[in-house]
DNA sequence: CAAGCGTGGCG
DNA sequence: TCGCCAAGCTT
């Protein structure tokens, strides 16, 4: 039962082809034995998700860290699990809810998801997650990596994760020389870390790959010196830790341009729900004149006053200064209008709209540059008294 | 299966 | 300032 693992472990891999190899060639006792006992000595193990087998709280911390750094998530997990505090408080609440505690977090669809999630575990699981990966993965927004870490996590389940972490730990310890984004190349690290998986302790295994890859193993200038596995790194023992992972081909992104208005009557601004579908999809946003409408002065400020008529007569306008917010796949420079009604008509089929009290903005279900624009607009009180 | 989907921090 | 990056899933 025990391989021999140096042939295996000295060889980079040249191409997807050797995925071809049978699995149990890639075992190795050793390894998951130089994480797990790096982990319960130098892991992390006082993060707020740690050191519970709740399911509930598991999944929430793995949905909320899908692309989403610790330092960023954890705020949002604190106040998420005071309002939800269990899966059945999370399925009752109203979207909104959801929307609004996970607003500034970002990939709004992981906040749908969760909702709905919470919704079939409740109706479907009389509200207790299941332990088997393969179920959980059927559930919205939670893919095989996710499944695996709530099953590890929650119930000790010997399930393989392959997220970021681990792709670049493998790709360095292994010398992989392709995208890992790469079907092929996946599937070959999928192979990789199942075979790797320990006969028992999957939790500090899981964890310690995690916190290998987050703590010591990073994408700039990684603390080698420090770390476990150097001893059997390819990266390491090559010089090419600077190298590996193989980054993605960069593309030069599209750029967008909109125009945002900040339609104000009294104490109240017009907002707009955005369709599930798309950028800040589920979410609140300002009302936005088409980009087309941009093309000549004239379009523009035709568009503008057809857009304001339709809920009531402006007494002011005023161009606010433009600023750029940067996405992950396109770049959106933004103009925002200052716009004050002096009477406010209300029309039928209109339903996105909503008339928003300016005093709840900081706890509205809105994109992190639009709230950031509206608050920095409205602590001016010379803007609200018009 | 490649593209779409956010945000904040850091060098 | 700006490009790059971080606990992926869905279509």
């Amino acid at each position: 039962m025990k391989r021999v693992v140096s042939d295996t472990r000295s060889k980079a891999i040249p191409s997807a082809s050797s995925s071809q190899a049978p699995a149990a060639a890639w075992s190795d006792p050793g390894f998951s034995a130089d994480v797990i006992s790096w982990q319960k000595q130098h892991g992390r193990h006082a993060l707020p998700w740690q050191n519970t087998r709740d399911a509930y709280r598991v999944w929430l911390s793995e949905i909320m860290l899908q692309q989403t750094q610790v330092a960023a998530v954890i705020p949002y997990y604190l106040r998420f699990l005071e309002t939800f505090p269990t899966v059945a408080s999370l399925a009752a609440a109203p979207s909104e809810d959801v929307m609004a505690h996970w607003s500034g977090l970002g990939y709004y669809s992981r906040a749908r998801n969760l909702h709905k999630c919470a919704q079939t575990i409740v109706g479907e699981y009389g509200g207790v997650f299941p332990s088997d990966p393969e179920l959980l993965e059927q559930l919205p927004g939670i893919g095989r990596s996710t499944a695996a870490a709530i099953s590890a996590f929650s119930y000790g389940t010997r399930a393989a994760i392959l997220d970021g972490n681990v792709k670049r730990v493998f790709a360095r310890v292994f010398g992989v020389e392709r995208y890992p984004g790469e079907k092929a190349v996946e599937n070959e690290l999928w192979l990789r870390a199942v075979a790797l998986l320990p006969e028992s302790g999957v939790e500090a295994y899981t964890q310690g790959l995690m916190d290998l890859g987050a703590t010591l193993c990073t994408r700039n200038s990684p603390s080698c010196q420090r770390c476990p596995l150097a001893h059997r790194c390819i990266a390491y023992a090559t010089g090419r830790t600077s190298e590996l992972p193989i980054r993605k081909p960069k593309k030069t992104v599209p750029e967008r341009q909109t125009t945002m208005l900040l339609i104000v009557d009294k104490d109240e601004i017009l907002l707009e729900q955005r369709p599930d579908k798309g950028i800040w999809g589920g979410l609140l946003s300002l009302p936005e004149l088409a980009a087309e409408s941009a093309s000549s002065s004239a379009q523009f400020d035709a568009a503008m006053t057809q857009a304001v008529a339709r809920f009531g007569v402006a007494t002011s306008q005023e161009k606010l200064s433009m600023f750029t917010h940067v996405f992950t796949h396109f770049k959106l420079h933004i103009t925002p209008y200052h716009i004050a009604l002096a009477r406010r008509v209300e029309r039928a089929g209109q339903d996105q709209y909503a008339w928003y009290p300016l005093a709840k903005m900081a706890d509205a279900p809105l994109p992190a540059p639009v709230k950031k624009l509206l608050l920095a607009v409205f602590r001016e009180p010379d803007l609200l008294t018009q």
